[in-house]
RNA sequence: GCCAAAGUGGCGGAAUUGGUAGACGCGCACGACUCAAAAUCGUGUACCGAAAGGUGUGUGGGUUCGAUUCCCACCUUUGGUACCA
């Protein structure tokens, strides 16, 4: 007899997993008739804490999608792997000299078991691991295609460099409209011929796409390596929150800059959430301007700004460049000398951090110098100002106190003039309602009376008639940084012959890390990969640095179309079989991170004619985050006395996270607590009615915070389709929310539910042949429709709403014929394939679900010849009254106006208005 | 500050094009079964009111026969960003 019991449950999905695994049932094939549809989750980092209930939100609904493509008859590819390369396991390492590489595969060997136990219908004769040589092999190969590729405005794409090269020998770089370093010389091709090899390599490298340079870069003393823009947040990095600071270094870099603009113009093509779309959109930053001379008052130099608004020239009072500028030193006049070097020194040591938590403190310096406005003449003074950044636009600004709010503040603070440029009701600065971007032009000779776009145009052509300036597009993205000064990541295909960078023969990939003695830099200061004995090629050293997280992450998807393959990244087959991926799931702090790295990595190997599509990934779906609701105890400050939650108001308290699973409801176990740690065996509690009641609060799920919810303890409880089917009901895709259990049972009563109704009383299987009737039909029917509609609009709460109800109306019913319930299990399957596996086997089947065919719902079953209206006055909802659908209106209107009830709120008068919209509501206007 | 998303019962949430607000589930209450409890099943459950009725989707206004849905202003929460000229 079978109930759908603790024990059964867990003899029908063990069963059912090892049935999968046996029968191999989710190996996907390159080869196919069938239409594609490549259904991806983002990669999880393998950490020590295992899985929680969070991680398989999104697997779960891209589970879904998966299995529901192949019910609708396309060949779904659907692979897993993991980001392996990463800090945690390599701080573990130096911490205990355990081999990063055994602490990874440890948690992998880990996820997996937990993954498989809930039942995900990956093929994980594909999975990959970033930290595989076999993998990073190719990560090195996609690295030396970037390092021989250069960007050429021309065609507007990446090319070989060799083709640079020979242009070089011919022409030099005269004619090149290449993407290159900012300070690239003019040289002829006798200069280039009279380089040696290491000038030559020297001067290639402003043009590689992956290039050595020296940069300001964010450097992390406590971790000993530079980080990119996206890993550093609040001056601190992401990972441990340790403080960075600004350092020039000679570092790898990616040319993504190059991109900016077709990274932008991309996103109108894909299918994003529009918050990530604009993230990605602010994080490239492209301000369209134009970039002139300004010529010191002494004749002896200009300084070039760079601005957006040269309609609003005329207001110009003054002008800044950055701290940094390469002209400080030599225009200050001698009076100023010492205020402007102390100022210098000042901006210089301010870290990162300190300027960031004081946007707010205006200071800066004036330099004694005059430059002339080319436009009236006049004589402005030249301040320095650490506001003007250096690495941004030329490092000065002209400074329009009327319409710039922070010329203004520095304007204001340092009494310089303001001339007003602009007329408009939302003109003026001193005003709240201040929009930058409105009225027209004032005080500027011949642009006056003119709207300011009009005027941006005017004074762009005199600018250029004068032949001073040049229209110019900025863009706030900087290249990215590309090494990192730590062990456990890809090794650069890279070693230096005689200080020059050179290339190991593609036949000697994959460069393997080398086995080290501790993971920590050398005595010298050098990269851990330093330590490494007798480590070179053909003698010479190789490159120390190794390569950022993101690198691995930046092309997985290729892999996954052919993960075995040992000559390509993958087949041109397989390329042109999958193409790209059409469902991406994933969180969306990597917004500005992975998922632009990725495009910009699938966009050159697009140029250089590796793959097909210019964007990876056509529809991203963002899955919110499952927080943890932390428990806090509170100690009483300097004693070992912990009180209660509601009377921790008379005391000063410091909270203390408490394990969550010492805590029933609010309640502590106080002896779980007691033996929890030894500064806690000795411990006295301040109780409330006899208990220690403990505080909440929702934080990140995380171990730091003991908060931690493990998905293997639910599938042991409960079952991993009511799990899988919880976790879809706990509301949209998108939102974030805390981890609580408070609703799970009623997701595995319905499924008990639906279990029974192919049981008798007695739980012996019993499923009728019988017709069914035309209203279990409609039941059928309805679900099918909604189900359907709601998987393709990824609304998978609504659809477990469905299955209750039409479990619950077919339960009313007593219905247990075969020609409802078979149809209805095969649209169950992709949310809870166990349940789904095992009475398919019961109705007699001997393939798995997985391969029946997704129903069609008919609109014949769901067609109704009447409708209850509702009869509204006023707009309020009074009565109903059915009414044929084809019931003509102005019969519907005599019969209501005529109704008791519509009688006694008219008090017999006729109403004014009487609307009927057919199929939806009659609405009397009174 | 700026950009984006979101505010609906005790709780998670539903309402697909402007058309019955609160589906579904949890919780709670009552009832059945039971010596009893658990489990299970059934009934009820936005708020005020005995009822008639009234009030209700963050707040205030507007458009409309009709607004959770559209428009304007504001408040709150979450995420992103940090002087980008």
């Amino acid at each position: 007899m079978a109930d759908y019991s603790k024990e059964e449950i867990k003899r029908i999905e063990e069963k059912w997993r090892a049935a999968w695994q046996q029968k191999g049932v989710y190996k996907t094939d390159n080869h196919s008739d069938k239409p594609k549809y490549y259904v991806l989750d983002m990669f999880p980092y393998p950490s020590g804490a295992g899985l929680h209930v969070g991680h398989p939100l999104g697997y779960i609904a891209s589970d879904i999608v998966s299995r529901y493509k192949r019910l609708k008859g396309f060949n779904v590819l659907h692979p897993m792997g993991f980001d392996a390369f990463g800090l945690p396991a390599e701080q573990y390492a130096i911490q205990t000299g355990q081999h990063p590489r055994l602490t990874t595969e440890k948690n992998i060997a880990t996820y997996i078991e937990q993954l498989r136990k809930i039942g995900f219908s990956y093929d994980w004769d594909r999975k990959v691991e970033t930290s595989d040589p076999s993998y990073y092999k190719w990560t090195q190969w996609i690295f030396m295609q970037l390092f021989n590729a250069w960007y050429d405005r021309n065609t507007n794409q990446a090319q070989p460099i060799a083709q640079l090269i020979a242009t070089l020998d011919k022409q030099g770089n005269a004619g090149i409209n290449a993407v290159c370093d900012d300070e690239t010389p003019a040289i002829s091709a006798q200069q280039w011929s009279a380089f040696n090899t290491k000038e030559k390599e020297d001067f290639l490298q402003k043009y590689r796409i992956a290039y050595l340079a020296e940069t300001m870069v964010n450097w992390c003393a406590a971790l000993g390596t530079v980080l990119s823009n996206d890993e550093v947040k609040d001056g601190v990095s992401e990972r441990g929150g340790y403080p960075v600071e600004r350092i020039k270094m000679l570092q790898w870099n990616m040319r993504i800059a190059a991109y900016a603009e077709r990274l932008l113009n991309g996103l109108d093509t894909i299918d994003w959430p529009e918050p990530v779309k604009e993230m990605q959109r602010n994080w490239i930053g492209k301000s369209v301007g134009c970039e002139l001379d300004f010529k010191l008052a002494d004749g002896t130099d200009t300084i070039r700004v760079f601005t957006t608004r040269i309609d609003t020239i005329y207001g110009v009072t003054f002008m800044v460049i950055a701290p940094e500028h390469e002209l400080v030193d030599k225009i200050t006049t001698a009076d100023q000398r010492k205020v402007v070097t102390d100022y210098v020194e000042i901006a210089k040591n301010r870290s990162e951090r300190e300027r960031m938590s004081e946007v707010k403190r205006i200071s800066g310096a004036f330099t004694g110098a005059y430059v002339i406005n080319p436009f009236n003449n006049e004589k402005v003074p030249v301040w320095i100002a650490d506001y003007v950044l250096a690495g941004y636009g030329t490092g000065a600004v002209m400074a329009v106190p009327s319409s710039d709010t922070r010329d203004y503040a520095f304007a204001k603070h340092f009494n310089l003039p303001i001339v007003d440029v602009l007329e408009g009701p939302t003109s003026d600065i001193t005003k709240d309602n201040f929009e930058p971007k409105s009225g027209s032009m004032i005080n500027s000779g011949d642009l006056n009376g003119l709207p300011w776009q009009q005027a941006i145009e005017k004074a762009l052509q005199r600018v250029e008639t004068l032949g001073i300036g040049v229209r110019k597009v900025n863009y706030r993205m900087r290249d990215a940084i590309f090494g990192r000064q730590r062990y456990w990541g890809e090794p650069f295909p890279v070693y230096f012959d005689n200080g020059i960078p050179k290339l190991v023969d593609e036949k000697d990939l994959p460069v393997t890390l080398p086995e080290i003695d501790a993971y920590k830099p050398t005595e010298t200061g050098e990269p851990p990969l330093g330590r490494a004995k007798d480590w070179t090629y053909k003698g010479h050293p190789y490159e120390l640095t190794t390569m950022p997280g993101w690198a691995g992450s930046s092309w997985y998807w290729f892999r996954y179309m052919d993960p075995k393959n040992e000559k390509e990244f993958a087949s041109k087959e397989a390329l042109a079989y999958w193409k790209d991926v059409d469902l991406y799931i994933g969180g969306s702090e990597h917004a500005t991170g992975h998922l632009l790295y990725s495009r910009f990595w699938n966009k050159v190997m697009k140029d250089l004619g590796y793959v097909a599509s210019e964007e990876p990934f056509k529809k991203l779906i963002n899955q919110g985050h499952i927080q943890g609701i932390s428990k806090l105890a509170y100690r009483v400050n300097g004693t070992s006395k912990f009180v209660s939650h509601n009377l921790r108001k008379d005391y000063e308290v410091t909270p203390l996270h408490v394990d969550v699973t010492f805590v029933d409801g609010d309640v502590l176990d106080v002896e779980k607590f007691k033996n929890w740690r030894d500064d806690l065996k000795n411990i006295e509690l301040i109780l409330e009615d006899g208990k220690y009641i403990c505080g909440s609060e929702v934080d990140k799920m995380s171990k730091r915070y003991y908060n931690v919810v493990n998905p293997d303890d639910m599938v042991n409880n409960y079952g991993a389709d009511t799990l899988r089917m919880y976790e879809m009901f706990l509301g949209p895709l998108e939102l974030s929310k805390p981890w609580n259990t408070n609703g799970i049972d009623g997701v595995f009563k319905f499924l008990r539910r639906f279990w029974n109704l192919f049981h008798d009383n007695q739980g012996a299987f019993r499923v009728s042949n019988d017709e069914p009737t035309r209203d279990e039909l409609k039941v059928l029917h309805k679900t099918l429709k909604k189900i359907e509609y709601d998987i393709e609009h990824f609304s998978f709460n609504t659809s477990v709403s469905e299955f209750m109800i039409c479990s619950n109306e077919l339960s009313a019913m007593k219905c247990n014929k075969r020609a409802v319930l078979e149809p209805l299990l095969i649209t169950l399957a992709p949310f809870a394939p166990h349940i789904a596996d095992e009475l398919w086997e019961k109705l007699g089947h001997a393939d798995t679900i997985l391969n029946a065919t997704f129903p069609k719902h008919n609109e014949e079953y769901l067609t109704e010849s009447s409708f209850e209206y509702p009869i509204s006055i006023n707009g309020k909802v009074r009565v109903k009254m059915n009414f044929a659908l084809d019931m003509p209106k102005d019969d519907i209107e005599k019969l209501v106006i005529a109704s008791e009830i519509v009688q006694k709120w008219t008090e017999g008068k006729a109403p004014k208005k009487v609307i009927i919209v057919p199929g939806k509501i009659v609405n009397v206007v009174i």
